[in-house]
RNA sequence: GGCCCCGUCGUCCAGAGGCCUAGGACGCCGGCCUUUCAAGCCGGAAACGCGGGUUCGAAUCCCGUCGGGGCCA
């Protein structure tokens, strides 16, 4: 009986910090986090930095702060600590060399020292056999487990290979189901690399023995890694994993998505006016579903309903506009409050200092109707910043609006308004249309110049509220203001 | 080049032999509402890659083919 069946399930995200958390990372944490989450298991954020020259602190910040952010909370691990250590591979490199010292002995791998050049031959002559790539790559009849030591301890520069057994590789991958791999697919991999570096195949496939995982759950892109990973568990006398193999994530391109596909780092969400919810939702939603048409669901009931082999085989394109539309979603969700404070922070940044007591409630008041218009928090501030700042027109507004009866609409409102003793949205709403009524003016025609006058732009939060958010000098200036700009351009 | 994976509307997902004249969502188009913009509501266009087979019956099973992708080089 596997551990996968006596005890916990135990499952990890490994990523590298080489770059800014990426969303493919991302979604795969989510999907071992919630399988976890699902099976009461422990959820482990491990840090694969073997390759240190291309690895930085600054990144592994990143990674914790994106984890952290959407909610996936890890059991051990990076930050958290636990049982094993520092969950950093760079930490553990003589561990991976005593694995490879271990197989070595028990002639399971072998010293390589053949030159990239005999190997290129090696390479060349298969293809032109049309054999795979790494048939030819096999332990070389003189290398001798004692010869190999010597010419090593001589400073010899060569590499530890696995040698393969030679027999095919059977496993079931809970989304792909029975997957078969042929000898000669499975080539002699590198493990120690001749500066002593283990390669991902090393390192990873010990720390998923010795952090005791029981469920591998990541990119499809390492399916066909999986045989060596199974091949070396079995030489180093462990159990191997339950593998799940997840649908890649691809650009609009079809392809991998990658840099080049714009925003792929988690951060560019973070700071682009996404909600941490939506996000995790939207994600959930590549390469699974509820099995229902629910498609606006939180963690836990995310949790609750997941399973690894309801994952979807084909690779899934990220659309960032549903991923916006969803936000929306979740944006018009929030309650009441609490998007007033996500305003006020907002603006305060946007304006570069601190609302006092009046400007809160001004803005208060106008926010209901600004939270279901906008989908990301980026667009509050440019939505709610008239009430804070002078107007500044935006000129396309103002050609469009300012003309015809645009005088007269504003010389009306502005009169209209002077006398106005209720300054409430009704008070404003009935003053401002008997005018418009007695001037023969259309609410359309009416409403527009005034809103340009009020906001600067011919888009805004409805009118009525947006002027009620001022104090009333304030609108009728702007009121005034507009109509004598008017007069000066149009003469 | 070799090996492997995948294939339902443009995109994401539902569909696990008859409930499918294929459902939902985003996006798109049209309408309603309306002071702008949204939101909301109503309606519309839009897919089972192709060819065989199995079966009374196939989007669902099998084979082939085409297409896409991944890995190694």
């Amino acid at each position: 009986m596997s551990a996968a069946e006596t005890g916990a399930v135990r499952l990890r995200i490994a990523p590298s910090p080489t770059g800014h958390l990426h969303i493919g990372n991302v979604r795969a944490a989510l999907f071992n986090w919630l399988y976890a989450r699902r099976r009461g298991g422990v959820f482990i954020v491990r840090i694969d930095d073997t390759d240190q020259a291309r690895s930085d602190d600054r990144y592994i910040d990143d990674i914790i702060e994106g984890f952290r952010w959407l909610g996936l909370d890890w059991d051990e691990g990076i930050g958290v600590g636990g049982p094993h250590g520092t969950y950093r591979q760079s930490d553990r490199f003589d561990r991976y060399r005593a694995a490879a010292e271990t197989l070595l002995e028990a002639g399971r791998a072998y010293y390589d020292f053949r030159s990239a050049e005999e190997l290129e031959k090696l390479r060349r002559q298969a293809q032109a056999e049309r054999k795979p790539p790494g048939y030819y790559i096999r332990r070389p009849p003189d290398a001798d487990f004692e010869a190999g030591r010597r010419r090593a301890e001589a400073g010899e520069r060569g590499v530890i290979r696995f040698s393969t057994p030679g027999r095919p590789v059977e496993f079931t991958d809970l989304v792909r189901g029975e997957v078969r791999f042929e000898p000669d697919a499975i080539d002699d991999f590198v493990m120690l690399r001749s500066d002593g570096s283990p390669t991902y195949h090393l390192a990873s496939t010990v720390d998923d023995i010795d952090y005791r995982i029981t469920h591998v759950a990541r990119g499809e892109d390492l399916l066909s890694s999986t045989p060596k990973h199974i091949l070396l568990t079995e030489a180093l006398g462990a159990e191997w994993p339950v593998y799940a193999h997840l649908p890649l994530l691809f650009g609009t391109d079809r392809r991998k998505l990658s840099k080049r596909h714009g925003d792929t780092a988690l951060r560019a969400y973070r700071e682009g006016g996404y909600l941490a919810p939506a996000v995790f939702n939207y994600m959930s939603l590549l390469g699974w579903s509820m099995g229902s048409d629910d498609e606006i669901f939180g963690r836990e009931e995310a949790a609750a309903a997941f399973d690894l082999t309801a994952v979807q085989k084909s690779p899934a394109v990220f659309d960032a506009e549903k991923l916006a539309w969803m936000n929306g979603v979740y944006m018009r969700a929030m309650a009441g409050g609490e998007f007033v404070d996500l305003a006020v922070g907002c603006i305060e940044q946007d304006l570069g200092r601190g609302l006092d007591e009046d400007e809160r409630r001004r803005l208060a008041g106008l926010a209901p109707l600004v939270q279901e218009r906008v989908k990301l928090t980026t667009e509050v501030a440019p939505a709610v910043r008239f009430l804070f700042t002078d107007v500044s027109y935006e000129e396309r507004a103002w050609r469009k609006v300012m003309k015809g009866e645009a005088a007269r609409a504003l010389e009306a409102a502005h009169e209209a308004l002077r006398a106005l003793e209720d300054w409430t949205t009704a008070g404003i709403e009935q003053a401002l249309r008997a005018v418009l009524a007695a001037e023969g003016l259309s609410a359309r025609k009416g409403l527009q110049p005034i809103r340009v006058a009020i906001t600067g732009s011919n888009i805004s939060p409805p009118l009525f509220e947006s002027l009620a958010a001022l104090p009333q000098g304030a609108a009728i200036d702007r009121i005034a203001a507009a109509s004598e700009r008017l007069a000066r351009t149009d003469s």
